[in-house]
DNA sequence: GTCTATAAATGGATAGAC
DNA sequence: GTCTATCCATTTATAGAC
């Protein structure tokens, strides 16, 4: 699983060959066959581990942001770029998304769970925050879902450019504005 | 060329084989190489036309918003959306970025083209467009960088996650904290 | 320019010995 | 559980007739 993982994100789902696969685990083709059915079976096996991973992450995230009771620019900023660098971009989560994105346009679950992880979860979790930072006082928008629509954006566009030194200017830039008078 | 593209956008580079493309075009496989030496050499040809297609972006972007002297809400947003549904999600350019991006990961030129037509080309020239309204003092923050990159965030935001709608509200809030007082 | 024919390699997958 | 051996379909690509 762990070398399919690697082989899928690196090459795609078609151009990696069972022998490929079997070379780099150190054993013979057929040997495959004795845990798994098919290629399209490993897949499957990696598209319910994501999922597993999306799950997770819809648990635990964001905590440091929402526990706290002041929200200081380099905590904000800090928590962004946690998520991408520290979640996204580590060696457990980034081959999976790279594996699910490369498929997203050929294999529908893969283009779901590669959604889910990257766009609904993360941002429904920051509307929640933006919600009750605005209910504690403490931002003076209201509209919570515009907010984490724009801050999402941010780590989006740091996640997929990997310039991460800009997203966090940005990040900083958004907090500015949006904490300014309070 | 026409219907490379597609299937290439559909299907992959590895999955499309050239009986599938020499079939949806209505000729013989081997007639394919009179016009291509290789497989290769196609999705090279398309590579190129999506480098041509940067290009000319390039030249050609944000025309409306960069030449207003005024910059009313709706207009912000519009550009913005166009940018999105009008070009990015056009049937010439869409198909162009899906097949990119699903080679991004094992094709480096196809990777550099993907960011440079999504990411580094539209920022560049937004940021120009942030810096030109803080000179006419139509905004007050100065970091046209961070504001770009801002902006950019919430299109691409809505170009990969395709909630529109989302996107011109988070558009909107944009402008209205940006323009505030001004 | 398009075809038939075919080479030569590689693909996923199975049978059955150990 | 892992192996050898092998099947058979498909692949990219070429040669050469028309």
């Amino acid at each position: 699983m762990e070398t399919s993982l690697k082989l899928f994100s690196e090459k795609g789902y078609a151009a990696l060959s069972m022998r490929d696969l079997s070379d780099a685990v150190g054993i013979r083709t057929s040997s495959i066959y004795y845990y798994f059915k098919s290629k399209q079976d490993i897949f499957e096996a990696l598209l319910q581990k994501a999922e597993a991973m999306t799950d997770a992450l819809k648990a635990s995230f964001f905590q440091a942001l929402d526990s706290s009771e002041n929200v200081a620019c380099e905590d904000f900023v800090r928590a962004g770029v946690a998520f991408v660098t520290g979640y996204l971009q580590n060696e457990k989560i980034a081959p999976l998304l790279h594996a699910l994105e490369s498929e997203r346009f050929h294999n529908q679950q893969a283009d779901e769970t590669w959604q889910k992880m990257l766009f609904s979860v993360p941002i429904e979790h920051e509307a929640k925050v933006f919600k009750m930072l605005y209910e504690r006082g403490m931002i003076k928008n209201q509209d919570a879902e515009a907010l984490a629509a724009e801050y999402h954006g941010i780590e989006m566009l740091g996640y997929f450019s990997g310039d991460i030194e800009r997203m966090a200017k940005a990040l900083e830039s958004f907090y500015n504005r949006v904490f300014a008078g309070n």
